[in-house]
DNA sequence: AAAGACAGCAACCGCTCGCAC
DNA sequence: CGTGCGAGCGGTTGCTGTCTT
């Protein structure tokens, strides 16, 4: 699918590849970048002896290479995710990537353009509204309060998060790297079936954040089957009442993690909030430590 | 069976932002 | 302050597979 290479044309001057990449391209580059890591972006071509450039070389490490990405379907619960999301965030692919664990911008995007954007606005066209027809891609988003409140009346959306004030300014979750180089096993790539990422979460900022005062950010990180509580203690009775199809403990995962900024600390610890374990010895973050 | 339409998605392009100098 | 560069993001393109006629 997508392009085709276009690499035997060969021009006046040396020209980057483009089109889709060859499998030996991606064993190249992933094994470059599990090696050194990427650095700079620029020059990871040359060094691992790519014809591409650094930007084609980030965007597929990170859309297809990078360890720990989900393939496949998306569940009900990471498609109720994305609506409520872009509700708030508009069309902030990255961001709502970040609550999408596995899930990449582009992969968001892609299933947004071709099918919930559509979804949007049949729910629209059934509540009495105008033709869609004369609905285009940059008044789509101008519509997309009504266009929620149509799903919701069509009994798509999900409830807790519509009721929600959505202006509340939302903090930041860096979710730099789903996995490090340590989810590499024997030289294979893990699979969505291996276990979620851990993420670090500044604990400083769920002490400050204003944010978390109103209850949204508690409600939708805390209720999501990851049996957190404020305080960073693991909650091992915590219930999963919105994991209704299994999905949310993959959205967010089990293995999230505080960073602990108490002077003294030490190194940071990864906690497994399903077992309450340690899990340092399973996963080494490196310089992909992801924040919250 | 063939041709056209449509859908899905990987990848490109251009822009913005942050940082170093 | 201005400039250059790299990284990241969002919009768009265009190829391929599938569906429809």
């Amino acid at each position: 699918m997508g392009y085709k290479p276009s690499d035997n044309k060969p021009k006046t001057k040396p020209k980057h590849r483009k089109g889709l990449w060859s499998p030996e391209e991606d064993q190249r580059l992933r094994n470059y970048v599990i090696k050194h890591g990427h650095g700079c972006w620029s020059s990871v071509p040359v060094k691992a002896g790519l014809q591409r450039n650094g930007k084609s070389c980030r965007l597929r490490w990170i859309n297809y290479l990078r360890p720990g990405l989900k393939r496949g379907v998306f569940s009900s619960q990471e498609e109720e995710t994305i609506l409520s999301l872009h509700r708030m965030l508009g069309n902030k692919w990255s961001q709502i990537a970040q609550h999408l664990p596995g899930r990449t911008d582009n992969e968001i995007k892609n299933y947004w353009h071709s099918y919930l954007k559509k979804k949007l606005l049949k729910a629209e066209a059934q509540c009495s509204r105008p033709s869609a027809d004369h609905i285009n891609t940059d008044s789509a988003n101008n519509i997309q309060a009504l266009t929620y409140k149509s799903l919701e009346n069509a009994g798509k959306s999900d409830q807790s998060v519509m009721q929600q004030g959505f202006g509340t300014p939302k903090p930041k979750l860096l979710f730099a790297e789903w996995l490090t180089l340590d989810h590499v096993h024997d030289g294979s790539f893990s699979n969505s079936s291996e276990p979620p990422v851990p993420a670090v979460i500044h604990r400083d900022l769920f002490d400050n954040y204003s944010c978390f005062d109103d209850g949204i950010m508690q409600d939708y990180l805390f209720n999501e089957g990851t049996g957190l509580a404020l305080d960073g203690k693991y909650d091992a009775n915590a219930t999963t009442p919105s994991d209704a199809d299994g999905s949310s403990s993959d959205m967010f995962g089990s293995l999230l993690k505080f960073e602990d900024q108490s002077p003294g600390s030490g190194s940071d610890q990864l906690i497994d909030f399903n077992s309450g374990h340690d899990i340092c010895s399973q996963f080494n973050m490196n310089n992909d430590v992801m924040y919250i």
